[in-house]
DNA sequence: CATCAAAGTTCTCTCTGTGTTCTCATAATG
DNA sequence: CATTATGAGAACACAGAGAGAACTTTGATG
């Protein structure tokens, strides 16, 4: 029996569906992985394509293209164009860079709240917004958090602690204006770590 | 986890009835599709139809132009919070919906720019924001889109039709000022889907 | 409102591509 | 020499993909 490791062949092969997942956001025939890895046969492909099923590293599903990726960091991913090169169509970019945004949305303590009103939109944060939360129960001055005002009304705002026992909540929006309370009126439910907004 | 998988006719299929729609702004003919895609037979269509409907992905009511697109946000799952329930801690809310982000990532010809300048501010995208950017080279009215001017200049700006030929940019930035094109000095690269934003 | 072309539905048949399962070969290793 | 990693390739089953005929529904028109 072998230990849960993989081959060389086994990481190259990962690392190609990985790849052309990423790229191409489908999963590979196995004349493709073959053709990518320089290998001429797809029972070659298949022994590792296999091998990485029964060591958790994929799932398979379906008769064509039916390799899944299980770690959910391999997913949440993009391709990064950093910036369009002059001339050329999108698709014909090389840059290979990958945005992951799966920290953002999986850390442990965090949650998302949608945005009702228009108190941060100098923020760039606009009514219908989703914002992603890390939750906790202390801030450092100006960050942005959700507080609770007499266990009440909770609002997104930055904060600041002007003076001991003080705490002032900012709206970002240049007709609102600040407010301040005694510090037992406010307690602090968590930060802004993010900031999604979906168009469709 | 239901895993939806489409063969690669089925997406190009559902890729054209999505492009069909935006351009046309109505569902496409049977023989459109195949026409569209090349196939000589409407009976083929007819089965990838099925089994895009058979799958979530669109809806028919038995008619001629019967397809309608479905809503998929709510396929995937991702854990998140509702809203703030009046006077209690995050930590006690109970009624949690379920936000989803995945469409956003997860959808086919899909890629990320992060934002540089300002000419956006006004629609809550600011400099060093990421945007999702779905791939295509067709967009209508009022759409943000990343386009190319003169094969030089890819911009992220609101996209309008004034007149036949003619292609508006328009920035969100009350201090800048949209300028006019003849079409062909303009190529679209792919219309705004979904903004993200990274505090920490 | 009767009619008929156009659009959609249901089939059967076909062919190719893809995944699966083999056996055999080679090289490296202890 | 046995074992392991790697590769080639043959043989097979069946899913993916297309053609087209026949049938039903729709909707436009006189």
């Amino acid at each position: 029996m072998r230990i849960a490791m993989l081959t060389d062949r086994e990481q190259d092969t990962y690392q190609f569906i990985k790849s052309y997942y990423h790229s191409k956001r489908k999963a590979p025939l196995l004349l493709e992985i073959a053709e990518g890895l320089g290998i001429r046969s797809k029972g070659v492909v298949h022994r590792y394509v296999s091998s990485l099923e029964e060591q958790g590293y994929i799932v398979r599903h379906a008769k064509t293209r039916g390799i899944s990726l299980v770690d959910r960091t391999d997913i949440d991913e993009l391709p990064m164009l950093g910036r369009i090169a002059a001339g050329k169509p999108i698709e014909a970019i090389e840059d290979q860079q990958v945005v992951n945004f799966s920290h953002l949305l999986g850390g442990a303590n965090r949650f998302v709240l949608q945005v009702k009103g228009h108190s941060m939109i100098d923020e760039g944060i606009r009514n219908g917004d989703f914002v992603v939360i890390e939750s906790q129960t202390t801030a450092v001055s100006n960050q942005i958090v959700v507080a609770l005002v007499d266990n009440e009304n909770a609002t997104l705002k930055r904060i600041q602690f002007p003076k001991k026992n003080i705490i002032c909540l900012i709206p970002e929006n240049k007709n609102m204006q600040a407010k301040e309370y005694s510090s037992d009126r406010i307690s602090i439910q968590g930060v802004l770590v993010g900031q999604v907004r979906m168009y469709v």
